[in-house]
DNA sequence: CAGCATACGGAATTGACGTTCCGCTTGTCA
DNA sequence: TGACAAGCGGAACGTCAATTCCGTATGCTG
């Protein structure tokens, strides 16, 4: 999230800097409705700005999305984070799965770049591997106290979140089926024991 | 399946007949590998065949993918079907499911049409919705022999099959981790009581 | 307030890919 | 085997979206 100028760099100009701002909102609409194919030129009349402005700030398409990515991986390592103070290991542990499906439910750009093979660019990687540190931590806990699956390994997590992602988005009666789907995937991971029903 | 000749026109010449052969076979390996955004010329070239030709059989792009979805739920459909005739409710239930996601994993266009907001086009319906039914009575069965959730319902399958797929395509030091991942879903559906280790 | 580097807008460029076209080839049938 | 419709190959075309370019506008500094 550091928007602070590297040392060195003369700071931006007053309006540059809000045009940034303008774009990476616009972007993040943008991006988080139509998913990752959405157009460049969406974004810079949604930024109510030209294209070239868009470039002047990402020099690729692929850049500035990247950007929404690490800000989106930001917002799930601090709801991770914050977990890390909540009593019950399972309930700290299942808030996170919650809170990063929430995430990607509302942004449809997430979940794709989620599943794609490529996936990680360079800089979401840090972000990343903090946020697979923190999840570690809380898996550790809730198999100790009981309540997970002691087979369960931190690399099941993403795979089963992207599964959520793309549950999230296929088109359904209700919109909120995401969250039966994330139900019972949470009660698989329980540890042997009884499950609560279905939610709707 | 069907290829007989519809009543009223002529038969193909036979190395059309051929032909056409040869480009679905091409397609589906080049749309399996490389998922919905395969070139059409790349199909033609693995067909050893020109781009007209693969015009000539398939109108469009999307009709030659359509295609090559019918077929590939046809098959799950047959497994389905096939799983009429096992004894045992919940092995029943499962085989499906490993079968649909088998198919899945082997066959990246499959999962990304899954996932696809539109999805569903016309030609696949009907497959679609004899699938359903069958699976339909899958559950019933599995329900009534106290293996599966009471509330788990036919709309959630495909919701689950679509996280499989993702789960599918994502990178993985194994490649069958997915398995993982199915076997975590199916825990999460049996009827509470308790659940089997994970493979690998 | 003048001078200029920084930014801006958006038309033009480029590259990629689906699709069409057409002259040539090859089964098929009498 | 000759004639012709059915097929074929692949160059050419059209569209669409990312990216570049450049003349103009504007914040900053002295």
């Amino acid at each position: 999230m550091s928007q602070l100028v590297a040392a060195g760099e003369r700071p931006l100009r007053a309006d540059a800097r809000r045009n940034r701002e303008k774009v990476l909102e616009a972007a993040r609409a943008v991006f988080s409705e139509q998913g990752r194919d959405a157009q460049m030129d969406d974004v810079a009349r949604r930024a109510g700005v030209g294209v070239g402005t868009v470039y002047r700030h990402f020099p690729t398409k692929e850049a500035l999305i990247e950007a929404l990515m690490v800000s989106a991986f930001e917002t799930i390592a601090a709801a991770a984070e914050a977990a890390l103070a909540v009593e019950d290991p399972w309930e700290a542990f299942t808030s996170v799965l919650w809170r990063g499906a929430e995430t990607m439910a509302g942004d449809r750009a997430l979940s794709e770049v989620f599943a794609s093979i490529p996936g990680a660019t360079e800089a979401v990687m840090p972000t990343v591997a903090g946020l697979t540190e923190t999840v570690s931590e809380l898996i550790r806990r809730a198999q100790a106290a009981g309540a997970l699956r002691d087979d369960l390994i931190v690399d099941d997590i993403p795979m089963v979140m992207c599964g959520i992602g793309s549950a999230t988005k296929k088109e359904h009666r209700c919109p909120e089926a995401w969250r039966r789907h994330l139900s019972i995937v949470l009660d698989g991971m329980r540890a042997p024991s009884a499950g609560g029903p279905l939610p709707s």
